[in-house]
DNA sequence: TAACTAATAT
DNA sequence: AATATTAGTT
């Protein structure tokens, strides 16, 4: 089913760890569990068009990833208010973590560990206005960034999109509008360079690949394109090229990485995990 | 007003 | 350099 031609997988985190002391993580019960490469990805439906028209099955349009989104919000705060008595939530296993960030958004990464816990608010600045520590973006942050920038098409990429559809809690428009600019930046720099050349210093950009479908002037070419593109859906998976299959929701535990400094080990090892950083820069 | 973007600041 | 903040547009 989900063959993955376009090559964005993501990573697991620990290449078939076990040990059950990673993150909080009770990888016990992960294994067995299929991987985010065996899942189908929601921008697929689960039956094929072809064999939904074979046996008149009409097509599954609402469920968009917007959709799932909304449900999925709906069903987190319906197991919020549920628990009423459990103040913890903690980071489960998997992404049933919703830690309330109202005052600063505390997270971990995919595979990094957030086993911080600082639920004293260490410098006592909860109170008012509690400013949020400053996101990094790690790689697997990012690479969520671009699948969904490019998934979404440069048109119809915007913030509040991008960032409905990363789903990553903790993560706010704002953010995803300044990486937004930046990627933006980095896309033309890169297009000026026609070919190769991810600079040195742009680490984090250089390590997702940006799709062919957001270099937006491939020089259209009229032909070569497929006769028929199954029906044009306007809001998600809108020019997706027949690439790659999607996004996954929640895959590394959805959650923005905030650090005081960027402590990204690079090459898949975050090995950031959240220390706030108070007080001036 | 809210959201997007560009410019500027830390 | 990487994010935040501000400000100007739509």
């Amino acid at each position: 089913m989900g063959e993955e031609a376009g090559g964005y997988d993501f990573d697991f985190g620990g290449g078939g760890g076990g040990y059950g002391g990673y993150d909080g993580r009770v990888t016990e019960w992960e294994t067995g569990l299929p991987g985010c490469d065996e899942l189908t990805p929601l921008s697929q439906p689960l039956v094929p068009p072809g064999l939904a028209a074979a046996f008149r099955i009409p097509p599954e349009p609402g469920r968009t990833l917007l959709d799932v989104h909304h449900a999925s919000s709906a069903t987190v705060s319906r197991l919020r208010s549920a628990s009423s008595g459990n103040g913890h939530a903690g980071t489960g296993a998997n992404g049933a973590s919703f830690p309330s960030f109202p005052g600063k958004g505390a997270a971990a990464g995919d595979d990094s560990g957030n086993r911080d816990n600082n639920s004293a608010e260490s410098a006592g600045e909860k109170s008012a206005a509690a400013k949020r520590a400053r996101l990094v973006w790690t790689p697997q942050l990012h690479k969520r960034f671009v699948e969904v920038v490019a998934h979404l098409g440069i048109k119809s990429a915007v913030p509040k999109t991008i960032m409905q559809l990363m789903n990553v809690e903790g993560l706010t428009r704002e953010n995803v509008a300044r990486h937004l600019q930046k990627y933006r930046l980095y896309v033309k720099r890169m297009q000026g360079l026609s070919n190769e050349g991810p600079s040195a210093s742009d680490h984090i950009f250089a390590s997702t690949p940006v799709p062919p479908s957001l270099r937006e002037p491939q020089v259209p070419h009229a032909a070569a394109m497929a006769p028929a593109m199954y029906h044009h859906h306007p809001a998600p998976m809108g020019g997706v090229a027949a690439g790659h299959g999607g996004y996954y929701q929640q895959q590394h535990s959805g959650h923005a990485v905030y650090n005081g400094y960027g402590g990204h080990g690079h090459g898949g090892g975050v090995s950031s995990y959240p220390h706030y950083h108070h007080g001036d820069q």
